[in-house]
This record gives structure tokens, C-alpha cells and sequence, in this order.
RNA sequence: GACUUGGUAGCUCAGCUGGAUAGAGCAACUGCCUUCUAAGCAGUAGGUCACAGGUUCGAAUCCUGUCCAGGUCACCA
């Protein structure tokens, strides 16, 4: 983790500061306070110092910590701080000083706030370092329909690679398809008993939920088949496996494994269902990827390279031929890699995977955006590649995310088909969105096309929100009720004051011009504080790879904006100094949240 | 049992490396549309930061212990 983190530290984040806001700002007032204290105390100058932004209820823009100053020099704190504030009032960045209680509070000047603009004139980051990144993510099974769970690790894995892209990172987006194994062949097995040949356009079924169907039959009639194994005191796993049913699923995929025509024939068939599902749910979703990789064409190479570690000694057979790794040094268990028939485990195809990737791109990181519940498998993973000495196990990094849990706190069920199904709660939303359009009485500015567009982009854009602004590895409770409301800290929210603001630009024939006007309100102050930290707050996403802080960003500079516009007047007010400034304050809020919005994937609707 | 992540308002979440009277949104209650989009703005109310110790000028934040919850520890994926 911290080597990553070091790696991916940007060169403009020499210093390490104390707060979020006003890096140059700060810089500069660093330069002026060491100053004093070579003056006034040459033999105790402070590392570092402290800043935070002023509280509301007192006067001031920032604040200096004046304790351990005063500690290091031996003075009163409130001493020190008025000695200090004196000093700082005659650099031409501050304009006013207050003691409190140790802390210094102090007013920006005019040219503190116009270095502000002009530092943040263009929100592009320029860094150095940049490295070749893949990012694997998605990794849906094609035996049923994608889930909420998934909706969180797209857009998460979206989010993150906009990100690294941002900042200047050359990134490569893949996806796996976990498209063999028993699962698959359920569903096989129950379009066998229960398909009559149909089909999803027979059906008018979307394919991903065609196949799930059959899964879910597979499922219900496997149950059912087990319960006189449950009534005599057997477990549920175990009595399933004891069913006819499931005995065809494994035959089917042992005929899989063998190269039977027929089953295979099925399984592309099933298959091409599915892919032709899902795609449609990614291209709605705006997901994309570079490659796919397909588990089928990988997990045999798996074997070999078991093989080879069993040969040089990595590796050793137990008594039953099976093979394992032995991680106790590691403070791990023993970690079966083959079976003892022979056959492939999950991580045989992983580790198989993973060198693939190494040989197809060359990249200096391999980020593998999969829940928290497989923490201890890519742990698992990079031991392993480590212990095969190969030179990229230290590149191998596992974004790991939490669940998303239901209303009561339970996990989203799947595996019975209950409603946790991705298409199930977007189109929820969706029409929820479409109904609040109409609620709110503009529909009729609207064509029918345009109101579908919108309901899509807000409706999409709440449900992405709703999930990216939590901390990635929180687990979220996700009530799919409280998504559908618009009000809020929600996507919708962010997309309104955009459109907001670009309907303000539209109505602006003038020149853009960064002249600040020789007054600012409030309200303009804190916008221009806040649209400071874009920069700041990209850099930190990236080292931490979660784009919660940026969500978070993004709406208080909504929220900020939308103060902005309902306490001033822009177009309408008559001194064209302040006129003209705020348009350009407005025209950089709609730059930051078409930025912000278009990282974190959610689309900007033209209207609303 | 071991490892791991959490516990902050009725609910969902912020709180960055310790700083001022712990912040938002939802839900509840008040106001504001003949004025640049009211999916908005302004306000009221709501807290023993799981608990107990410790470190210090100062702790939701750091340390120790306890309790509670999720996840993992397969010849499942």
C-alpha cells in the first residue's frame, strides 16, 4: 500500500500541508512566518505550520495555529499571536488579523484572492512520475444478471481510472468474464429442462436475464430436491449436491471441460445471450473497456504455470497429489492450488491471468478493483507470484471496496433472483426521475425524447452518486427509495446547478475576463476559496485511489455556487466590474463540475 | 478462535497528520417563486462521537483494554 502511494505522489505536492484549501497561499505566508522567527527567535524556527480555514462565527478567511509555536519559543500563546499578526499584516496577503484564544485569525487581501484565481484560472494538473496502469473491473459471471454490488465496482473502477487519467497516468481499463465453471452450466442445465427452445427474442427478454432465469429454475428445482436430504440432518450444500439435478450440472461440465460439442454449443449459445445483455447495461452505464479477458481462454495456463513452481520447489503435492503453496512464514495457511484430480481452482486461472497482463502491457501497476470479501485472495495472489520470483508481484494491487448492503443492514441477495438486479433499480430510478420532472411542472418545455434523456441522465447519475460518495472501503446501506430522491446531496442536485450555470453562460455575450472586481461579497470569497482545492483534492483521490472525496467536492461546490447565485445577481447586476467577475466565477464552476461529473461518470443533461 | 474493517443526530454519511461551541443531507417544523431554472435558498429542532482508562495546553481523531457489527480464514467462485 504505502509503496504505491509513494510512486503515485505527485511532484507538486512537495510539501506536505495542513489543510485542504490554498496550497500557494499558504506557501507563501510560510516563507513570510519563517521570516519572524530568523528575526525574532534564530534559534528555534518551526518545521512546520498549521493551517486551517476560519470558523464561521469569527471573522477571518484562515486561521494559524499559534501553540506549538508559542510552546517552541517559550511565549504566551496570545502574545505570540498578536506579535505574529502584526508582522503578517505587512505582507500584502493579509489584510486584517484577530487573536482568539491562540489562534490567529486572518483576512485575505484582494491580491491573496486574485493569486487564488490565477492559480486555479485552468483546472489542469501537470505532474510528473507517470506510469502505465491497468485497471481490472466489472467481472460479472454470465450465468445471471449483473448486481447492485457490481453497479458499485464499475463505477468505482470508472471513476478511479478518470482519475489516474487525469492526473497523466496512462491507463488501460480490461474486464474479466468469469464465464465457465458449475455456475454457467446451471443455467445450462435449467434452459435444458425448462427452455422448450425458446429464446430471448421469443421472449422479448433482455439475454443476461434470459440465462438468470434458468438459473434461478435451476436453483428453485435444486432446493426443492434437496429437502428430503435436509430432513435427515444433512446440510444444505451438501444435501445439493446430493440432488439428480445438480449431478447434471456437473456432468455437463465435466463434458464441458472435455470438449463435447453439444455442450459447448450450448454454453456460446448462453453465452452470446448474455454478452449481448450486459453489453447493453454497460453501454446505458457509459462503462467501457480496452480488452476483455475471458476465464475459459485463461485457466488452463494455470496448470502449466502450477507445474513449473511444482518442478522448482515452490510448490509441493500433499498425499493425495494435490498441490499447495505453504505461506505459514507469511503468517498465512497452507493454499491449495490444484486439485488433487487435477483440475483448476480460482486462483490457478488468477495467477495464470495475471502474468497475461504483465506480457500484453508492460505496466509498471496491475490494479484489480474487486470487494473486500477477496482481501485475503489477492493477498493470497501476490505471495504467490512473489515466491515464483517474478519481478511484478510487487505491482499488484487490490482496490478493495466494501459491500452494499440493504435497508435492514442484511447483504443483497442474488442468488434467488430477488430484486438486487442493476437494470431492476436503474429503471426504478429512471422513472422515478421522470416523474419528478413532471412533478415539478417543466415537463412541457420538454419533447418526449428530451424527457427521456433527462430522466436517464438524472436518474443514472443518482444512483452513481448515491454509491461513489461514500468511502470505498465503508460498506453502504443502500435503500433504493432514498436513490430515487432527487433532493439532496445527490447527483441530481450537482447536475441542476450545472444546468444552472450553463444557462446563465448561454444568455452571455461578453468576454471572459479573470479581472477581479475591487470588492468580493462573501459569497464570492468562498467560492473562489473552494474552486482553489480542485487540484488539491484530485491529487489526494488519486493517492488514495476513491473518488469519495472528489463527490464530496463537487456537491459542497454546488452548494456553495447555488448560495452564490441566489444571494447576488449576476447578469443582472449593473456594476459591470462585478458583472463581468462573476459570469467568470460562473463560467469556472460549470468548468469544475463538467470536470468533476465527467471523472465520476455521471452525464451532464443539457436541461432539467 | 485468528486476522481484518467498521461503531459519530431517528436514518444515510463527512470530519484529512490531534485544534475554537462535532458538520451535511434525509425525515419533522417555519419562511421565500410577477425578478438570471424553487430538482433551489434561508431558518428551527435534533449529539454522553459504543464504553473505560491513558498520552497533553488541547482527543471523535493517537495508545491500551472491553463490548457490538460486517468480512475473511475451502481441493467454492
Amino acid at each position: 500500500m504505502m509503496r504505491w502511494l509513494i510512486c503515485l505522489q505527485s511532484s507538486i505536492l512537495q510539501i506536505q500541508l495542513n489543510n485542504r484549501n490554498m496550497e500557494s497561499i499558504y506557501r507563501l505566508l510560510k516563507a513570510v512566518l519563517i521570516e519572524f522567527f530568523k528575526t525574532n527567535y534564530p534559534e528555534s524556527i518551526p518545521a512546520d505550520f498549521i493551517f486551517q480555514s476560519t470558523n464561521k462565527e469569527h471573522q477571518g478567511h484562515i486561521t494559524l495555529m499559534v501553540f506549538p509555536l508559542a510552546k517552541l519559543v517559550k511565549k504566551s500563546p496570545d502574545d505570540l499571536a498578536n506579535a505574529l499578526g502584526i508582522y503578517l499584516i505587512s505582507s500584502d496577503l493579509i489584510v486584517g488579523q484577530q487573536v482568539i484564544n491562540g489562534f490567529l485569525n486572518l483576512q485575505l487581501s484582494p491580491k491573496a484572492f486574485q493569486l487564488l484565481i490565477q492559480d486555479n484560472s485552468d483546472l489542469k494538473i501537470e505532474s510528473k512520475d507517470l506510469k502505465k496502469i491497468v485497471l481490472e473491473y466489472c467481472g460479472p459471471n454470465t450465468n445471471k444478471p449483473i448486481h447492485i454490488g457490481h453497479l458499485r465496482n464499475m463505477f468505482l473502477g470508472y471513476a478511479v481510472a478518470a482519475i489516474l487519467k487525469e492526473i497523466g497516468h496512462d491507463v488501460h481499463k480490461v474486464n474479466i468474464f468469469n464465464d465457465r465453471g458449475i455456475a454457467i452450466c446451471k443455467s445450462m442445465v435449467g434452459y435444458l429442462e425448462y427452455g422448450n427452445q425458446t429464446t430471448p427474442e421469443s421472449e422479448g427478454i433482455k439475454g443476461d436475464f434470459f440465462v438468470g432465469k434458468f438459473y434461478v429454475l435451476f436453483s428453485t428445482e435444486c432446493s426443492r430436491q434437496a429437502q428430503p436430504f435436509i430432513a435427515q440432518g444433512m446440510k444444505k450444500e451438501e444435501a445439493e449436491a446430493q440432488t439428480a439435478i445438480f449431478q447434471k450440472a456437473n456432468d455437463l461440465l465435466i463434458k464441458w471441460e472435455n470438449g463435447d460439442i453439444e455442450a459447448i454449443a450450448l454454453w456460446n449459445l448462453m453465452n452470446g445471450w448474455f454478452y449481448d445483455g450486459v453489453r447493453k447495461t454497460y453501454a446505458r452505464l457509459g462503462i467501457d473497456s480496452e480488452k476483455d479477458y475471458y476465464e475459459s481462454q485463461e485457466y488452463k495456463k494455470g496448470k502449466d504455470i502450477v507445474e513449473l513452481g511444482y518442478q522448482s520447489g515452490v510448490f509441493h503435492k500433499d498425499e493425495t497429489g494435490a498441490i499447495y503453496i505453504d505461506l505459514t512464514d507469511k503468517g498465512l495457511d497452507k493454499k491449495f492450488l490444484q486439485r488433487s484430480n487435477g483440475t483448476s481452482l480460482y486462483i490457478t486461472q488468477d495467477m495464470a491471468l495475471v502474468k497475461q497482463r504483465f506480457d500484453d502491457y508492460h505496466m509498471d501497476k496491475m490494479i484489480y478493483v474487486v470487494g473486500d470479501e477477496q482481501n485475503y485472495h489477492f493477498k493470497v495472489l501476490k505471495y504467490i507470484m512473489e515466491a515464483m520470483q517474478e519481478p511484478f508481484s510487487k505491482d499488484i494491487y487490490h482496490l478493495s471496496y466494501g459491500l452494499v448492503l440493504g435497508k435492514d443492514g442484511s447483504k443483497f441477495k442474488s442468488r434467488e433472483g430477488t430484486p438486487a438486479d442493476a437494470d431492476m433499480i436503474l429503471d426504478a430510478v429512471v422513472e422515478e426521475a421522470k416523474s419528478q420532472t413532471f412533478e415539478s411542472g417543466k415537463a412541457e418545455q420538454f419533447s418526449e425524447k428530451e424527457l427521456k434523456e433527462i430522466a436517464e441522465s438524472v436518474g443514472i447519475g443518482a444512483v452513481k452518486f448515491a454509491l461513489l460518495k461514500v468511502t470505498a472501503t465503508k460498506n453502504i446501506v443502500f435503500d433504493p427509495k432514498e436513490a430515487v430522491d432527487l433532493n439532496g446531496d445527490t447527483g441530481s442536485f450537482i447536475q441542476y446547478t450545472y444546468v444552472r450555470t450553463k444557462s446563465l453562460l448561454s444568455r452571455w455575450e461578453g468576454e471572459l475576463n479573470s479581472q477581479m472586481a475591487a470588492e468580493l461579497a462573501a459569497e464570492e470569497e468562498d467560492l473562489i476559496i473552494h474552486l482553489s482545492s480542485f487540484k488539491s483534492c484530485l491529487l489526494r483521490c488519486a493517492e488514495a485511489l476513491d473518488p469519495a472525496e472528489l463527490a464530496l467536492f463537487t456537491l459542497n461546490l454546488a452548494k456553495i455556487y447555488n448560495r452564490f447565485y441566489t444571494q447576488l445577481s449576476v447578469l443582472k447586476e449593473e456594476n459591470i466590474e462585478k458583472r463581468n467577475f462573476r459570469v467568470y466565477l460562473t463560467n469556472l464552476t460549470n468548468q469544475a463540475l463538467s470536470k468533476s461529473l465527467t471523472i465520476l461518470g455521471v452525464t451532464l443533461p443539457e436541461k432539467m
